[in-house]
DNA sequence: CGATTTCAGTACCGATCGGTACTGAACTTT
DNA sequence: AAAGTTCAGTACCGATCGGTACTGAAATCG
């Protein structure tokens, strides 16, 4: 592919791959996988198919670099929310960080993670798997902090991880698709300050 | 269209177009508006494009009964619901009747409001704002039914139903979401309780 | 410079998309 | 039975789908 090391012989390549990626998981978060066709792709991205191709491989591997980028750029509240020190604030920033990603201005309103294939054909399948095992990810890897916090007295002994998780898991994903039919950042935030109001809920 | 009355002049149709409409409907939930082809669809309906067409319109119009069969279906805990005595009742029922349709054996996971268009491309974009508006209809007529609680006493002088509208809405969208990413109906029930174990929650 | 390599773009691939004209059979009415 | 009407199916429409072969230019190397 790329050439080895700094020394690349050949004509190197005529745009930024960085952005185009950008523009690319623009496009799918906006129009979901099979929404996405290669001419919306491609004619946002700024170049042609043939580039494309080249670069990314093709519509699915183009797809999950995307997510990967979502998962580092917009969606990186979620591994930051990890490494707050309580349970609680584990929880108090992974929704405030999805209600705040899932309404910004300059972005699609919601989820890449939730609406990219929510739903799909046979075409959209692989992406319909790749986002489960994300958003499963997501719940797992909260349920791993939430029993460490059991197991550091953080949270009340007996406290099932699981369950916690699921219900901060649930409630982000009622926030993406609450953003998604256009509810505002501001009452979105009033939900997740209620969903935390009493903590653990159960 | 068809005949005046009872009587019907030429040829009755040779399918039950109730039946070939329950179908469409499990095939748009599964696959969303924009991955459930013709094919697909009239395949599963039994009949033909030339048979579909003439009952029901277009793909689009097909979407919308679909969507009203939804409704008046699988969906129909929604105004059940609200006709419990109290606000939790209410809340209650909602979030109980969504983990149970959710979670059908028989039927595809999650939400046809949710997952039928949640994002969409230029082709789903009619989809996509039929389902924004169904989704926003169900919260107005929680917030309504919730206005009604606060003056009957039920619910604490001075809260705000839109926002608690907004929880309930929020909880339920979300389970849907956890349906579709093949969570089961026994955890999706434990973070209902969980969401209601404080009433109301703020 | 010349040779080599990779670029980006055009043109095209078969398949499928949503949708329709047309046909002949099936059925109801008179 | 004859006339009238609507059925369901075939075959087809232009457009677009995701994906690829091929071309000529551009950049880097010896």
């Amino acid at each position: 592919m790329t050439g080895h090391g700094n020394t690349v012989v050949g004509r190197p390549r005529g745009f930024d791959a960085d952005e185009a990626l950008q523009q690319a998981m623009l496009v799918f978060w906006k129009q979901g996988y099979e929404g996405a066709s290669l001419s919306d792709l491609t004619s946002t991205m700024g170049i042609t198919k043939t580039s494309m191709y080249a670069a990314f491989g093709n519509k699915e591997q183009l797809f999950r670099k995307a997510l990967e980028r979502y998962t580092d750029g917009p969606a990186a509240y979620g591994l930051r929310a990890m490494r707050e020190p309580t349970a609680r604030a584990v929880a108090t920033a992974f929704l405030n960080g999805t209600v705040r990603t899932t309404t910004r201005p300059e972005c699609p309103a919601g989820c890449l993670g939730v609406q990219g294939a929510l739903a799909a054909g046979d075409a959209g399948t692989p992406a319909h798997d790749v986002l489960v095992e994300w958003r499963n990810d997501a719940g797992r890897r909260l349920e791993e902090r939430f029993l460490r916090a059991v197991a550091d007295g953080d949270l009340p002994e007996g406290t099932s991880a699981r369950r916690l998780a699921l219900y901060v898991m649930t409630v982000a994903f009622g926030l993406a698709v609450q953003a998604a039919s256009g509810v505002g950042r501001a009452e979105l935030q009033e939900v997740a300050d209620a969903a935390l109001a009493t903590w653990p809920p159960a």
